[in-house]
DNA sequence: GTCTATAAGAAGATAGAC
DNA sequence: GTCTATCTTCTTATAGAC
């Protein structure tokens, strides 16, 4: 990897990590550049604009999102397990989306209500999770596949916003615990 | 009302529109001046600063909140009526959830990123829905009207942001038609 | 109560020195 | 590749005329 190369994935970390953590409208130029010690004025030889940087981070999430869900099929034999290490996902995750949410669900919302182009681009890692999701189920109930997928991204999006508003992980587990009775009774029929 | 209470109202109404439209953090007080065609100096002299004007915003929506839920309470004799009611305003109000999303849930998650203040008071608006749903779920069961209201918002919520995020009312109807089921099996237990 | 004028600061983006 | 300096625009907020 070259200097330059190294630069960017250091700056493109961090304006994830913040963009997360503080949102994308919220977050400046100056707070990237100052979290890992160089000017704006060197962030912006490396990102011509604000938005080229966001489209990085996207990117940058997509990969991680497929590199997971690329290990989960390996690491699990069967679509039933695949499924529940998904959910298993939002309870490992439990502090970060108490504190900051869903880093695709707040993004995206935030993103829609300014910058349509945008959310748009955001998008794409919803349908990430959710062909992965469809797969799973196919294999299980192969009409029904996409319709099973969207309820469980619906219920998981709903449990980590609702813990998110109240800042209590008892939503997040409440509703796993739900979700994963519903994936048994997928199973068996 | 006063000529000084009428302004104010109007201020209100269009910053209300205009923060669940575009976003509180993209809504300056220009965009409210211009809305309603005042200058934004004219707005200053009503509130003192945008958070005084953000806190105008939510003590509307409370009253407004409030008399929907005395509305329904004289409108529909029976706990399972008064619940699908709720279930039928996520239906009712599809147009414009699919373009802003739902005007809690988008608001709480955009001040929890970076004003956990406002974030704190934008709450009370989830207080007056769950405590309303509680107390319908109380008199079905009462041992667990607490859990089964949170389950109801949260199912809820996953389905105004899926909807708002791809911009289709599907996730909705689908998601609707499943919680309504769900009330039915809560009731006949 | 409503307006204009203006301050004061932050943000995104550009140009040029090193 | 990294920095400083600068430009421009936008935003919140204040002061004072009418």
């Amino acid at each position: 990897m070259s200097k330059g190369e190294q630069a960017q994935k250091r700056i493109v970390e961090a304006a994830n990590a913040l963009i997360y953590q503080q949102g994308y409208n919220t977050t400046s130029i100056s707070d990237v550049a100052n979290a890992i010690g160089v000017t704006k004025g060197n962030l912006q030889y490396h990102f011509r604009s604000k938005e080229d940087l966001l489209e990085a981070v996207i990117n940058f999430r997509l990969k991680e999102i497929d590199k997971q869900l690329q290990h989960w099929e390996l690491e699990y034999p069967t679509p039933t397990l695949r499924l529940k290490r998904f959910v298993q996902m939002i309870v490992n995750e439990e502090v970060s989306l108490v504190r900051f949410g869903c880093p695709m669900g707040s993004l995206n919302m935030e993103l829609g209500k300014s910058q349509k182009l945008l959310q748009a681009k955001s998008l794409v890692m919803f349908n990430c999770y959710l062909a992965w999701l469809e797969k799973q189920f196919r294999t299980i109930d192969n009409r029904n596949g996409k319709s099973l997928s969207r309820h469980l991204m619906t219920r998981a999006q709903g449990a980590a916003l609702m813990a998110y508003i109240y800042q209590d992980p008892k939503w997040l587990k409440d509703e796993c615990k739900q979700i994963n009775s519903w994936i048994d009774t997928q199973v068996s029929t």
